[in-house]
DNA sequence: TTGTTTAGATGATATACGTCATCTATATGC
DNA sequence: GCATATAGATGACGTATATCATCTAAACAA
């Protein structure tokens, strides 16, 4: 039966949330349009009122991952300053809750690889997620700005990489040491000098 | 019809081979089994002789596309030594042709995702190839075992999460930002004080 | 050489998927 | 209030999947 106009818009709300965290966490094909609406609570008819495709949602989905991690960012730095939001943004990073629960986690980390076989318009959202991201640390790092838009990729990357391979390997010693070995940035080098 | 122990054993190779490269090219949910047994010039009923389960094949893939990148690292380290080897291994692992290549690069980045939901005996082979593969890098880096295993780490780190990003953004100019940002390793931030 | 084992081919089964057609009950426009 | 448009439910279609049963021809053991 037909719904009200915010009825309908709720649910598209709760459709790209709920498969925001479904992708996320059981990846793009391991992710069903079945089995994402029974989460929401509809029947898979529905679906292609809200989007044109599966990709379109995989699309929007990514968008409001990306979303909601640069508002935490955000928000943090407005309150801690820069520097300190990036030490931290880095440090929830790379824990152990984050490896347990890739739902609420960095989709670079979780949707990567997937989405690297994905059609432009997916890869497009990424591009614009990690611009964002970038802008948003490189803010938190020190040096001119170029110097500091490369840490920003350097860490980026790093903290991606820890992530991902924390998560493949079973070894759970293993994963924390690579966790705990890149939580302290190039500091560390100095730092064990001294 | 019944095939000979050396044709046996052969065919049980290039399933191998011809996996572990359709695996990192399309994703492990990406590669079915037919397509996979077709690639090598077989049909899907032979499969079950060779593996107990689409999983079993996977372990065995992803160990065989570790063993080929350990052993590209080893045989260049004995050639022109660990630090020149680990150092060409990064330019390599960070240029455009590895971003566009999954099928023969790095498992890390092309499964590592996916493997992270896969069960315990894929993910200990990707612990095995993960400290073989730290092992090697660490040689070539400076400073006592435990820091250079550390460096190790977070160089890792740092290659997979780049080359994820790198193939996740459509965006070519993003990407190879993010490669030359993390081609240079700790060494950049004092070469441009200089 | 004969009998047995078996690798691979063929085909089937059960399940799952994305997408679409149709139906129904309601929200919206007049 | 009435006519129309439409969100979601139901069900279907076509395709694809992992796995298993059966068949057959060839390799191996005796």
């Amino acid at each position: 039966m037909r719904m009200s106009r915010e009825a309908m818009a709720h649910h598209h709300e709760e459709i790209v949330r709920a498969a925001s965290r479904m992708l996320r966490e059981r990846g793009i094909e391991g992710t069903s349009v079945a089995d994402l609406m029974q989460a929401v609570g509809l029947t898979h008819g529905g679906f292609y009122r809200h989007f044109e495709s599966k990709d379109a949602l995989v699309a929007e989905a990514a968008e409001a991952a990306f979303a909601e991690k640069l508002q935490g960012l955000k928000k943090s730095s407005k309150k801690r300053g820069s520097v300190d939001a990036v030490k931290d943004y880095a440090d929830q990073y790379l824990s152990q809750r984050h490896v347990a629960k890739p739902e609420s986690g960095c989709p670079m980390a979780a949707l990567g690889a997937d989405v690297a076989r994905e059609d432009l318009a997916v890869r497009d959202v990424f591009a614009d997620g990690a611009q964002q991201m970038l802008t948003e640390l490189s803010a938190g790092l020190n040096g001119g700005p170029a110097e500091r838009r490369e840490k920003a990729m350097r860490l980026l990357a790093m903290l991606v990489g820890a992530l991902v391979i924390a998560r493949a390997v079973g070894d759970q010693r293993l994963g924390n040491e690579i966790l705990s070995a890149c939580r302290q940035p190039q500091e560390s080098a100095r730092r064990s000098k001294g």
